[in-house]
DNA sequence: GTCATCATGTAAGCCGTTACATGATTGC
DNA sequence: GCAATCATGTAACGGCTTACATGATGAC
């Protein structure tokens, strides 16, 4: 899961573990608190597998600028923030920052697409829509539809009763966690289908990794119109 | 929060493990899939706290019925059933019934009023809503408050779009989520703030406690009559 | 007699946490 | 020079998961 956030963070532009914690609180939610004490481990080990590398402000000569012509703007627009800045300009080798490699990008993929079945968790849900702009449209709808048919479940699952009768509680707080818990389900469930016709709204299957940039500015002013 | 859940259910009546992990499933709906791989476990460091004990058929010597009558109820309600029945019976050695003791009885309310500050948890605290009937009013009022502060807060940061402008995504989908998220949280709030309105309505000083054992047992066939 | 279910457990491992240790940079 | 912040890490531990091992009971 901590995983999943760095790559797709780092998907965006480099950034270094200290930057990266805040963000992690700061633009995704959820995942308020991961502690230095995993989010490094976890850098590592992302390094370990080549999925992420650390950017050398020297010698940028090991960019594999291949696939995505998109590295090399988040590069240069990091540049000009005080993130990379003085990490370009050849001081503060105290800082690491790590950009996501080509085998990175395969990672990320590969956990957008993963079926957990524990996959439960709300957060890594919201993990994955978060990031699922890096999708193929497809792929995109598979996510949601996989997440309808689980938040289904779960609200037919509230709806009977179960075993009212033995020693199961039944008190006006349960009772009302349940209803709450039910409408809850009920909700998400309503958005998921309103996000899914929007999915099907635009059937372009233009990959929208090559538009990935253009796509914010584009909706901002009516592009579903 | 798994121990939490099992004090809870055993407060009610006593099970062995096999029963209490459906339970887990089935009356609370989170905590759908507690493996035995922690469950066991969970159960054994209870027993060897002392929160709980083994309930062996032929030796109902230890029963140190003394604070709480309803413990005898429990007992008596779960006999007719067949879960305990073919224990009492003498039969089936192979399963082991627990009991909560006093000392888990203390232990339940220390873990339904821990103020965890990482009480983020969901479903931590919805597993205290479950079992906040054993709680004083008091106690039971302090709980919803604090979700409720918890809630505000988590609200008001929702509010503040934070760093849209540098490399913070701001697509479609996340741009769905945040706001989704926002409805959410203001509906679990006012929610919570009914739950309070219900609870401070019924100002009755007197201890639920007392009131407790008469909500199953009646249901079944008055095994307490 | 064998299969499904009931029932209890152990071992290895993952992923996260807290607490601790360290040091560079900046502002005063 | 000192404090605040930035920045990176390690160690110990906790809790839960999967996978595995075992065995009793009841139905057919």
């Amino acid at each position: 899961m901590l995983e999943l956030a760095v790559l797709g963070l780092l998907k965006e532009q480099p950034l270094h573990g200290y930057e990266l914690k805040k963000r992690l609180g700061e633009t995704l939610g959820f995942l308020w608190g991961v502690s230095y004490g995993s989010l490094y481990p976890a850098l590592r080990r992302l390094e370990r597998d080549g999925a992420i590398e650390i950017v050398e402000p020297t010698a940028p000569t090991k960019a594999p600028i291949t696939a995505t012509g998109s590295v090399t703007g988040d590069l240069a627009s990091a540049r000009i923030r005080s993130v990379a800045d003085r990490l370009a300009s050849g001081s503060r080798r105290t800082r690491k920052a790590y950009r996501i490699t080509e085998r990175g990008d395969a990672v990320l993929l590969e956990l957008l697409l993963a079926d957990d079945a524990r996959a439960d968790d709300e957060r890594t849900f919201g993990l994955k829509l978060a990031f699922c702009r890096h999708l193929p449209q497809e792929a995109r709808l598979q996510l949601l539809e996989r997440r309808r048919v689980l938040l289904l479940e779960r609200l037919d699952r509230s709806r009977r009763p179960g075993r009212t009768s033995v020693g199961a509680t039944d008190d006006r707080y349960t009772r009302s966690l349940r209803e709450h818990r039910a409408r809850s389900t009920q909700r998400d469930l309503e958005w998921i289908e309103e996000l899914i016709v929007l999915e099907r709204a635009d059937e372009s299957p233009a990959p929208v990794e090559a538009q990935s940039p253009a796509t914010e500015p584009v909706v901002q002013e009516g592009a579903t119109t």
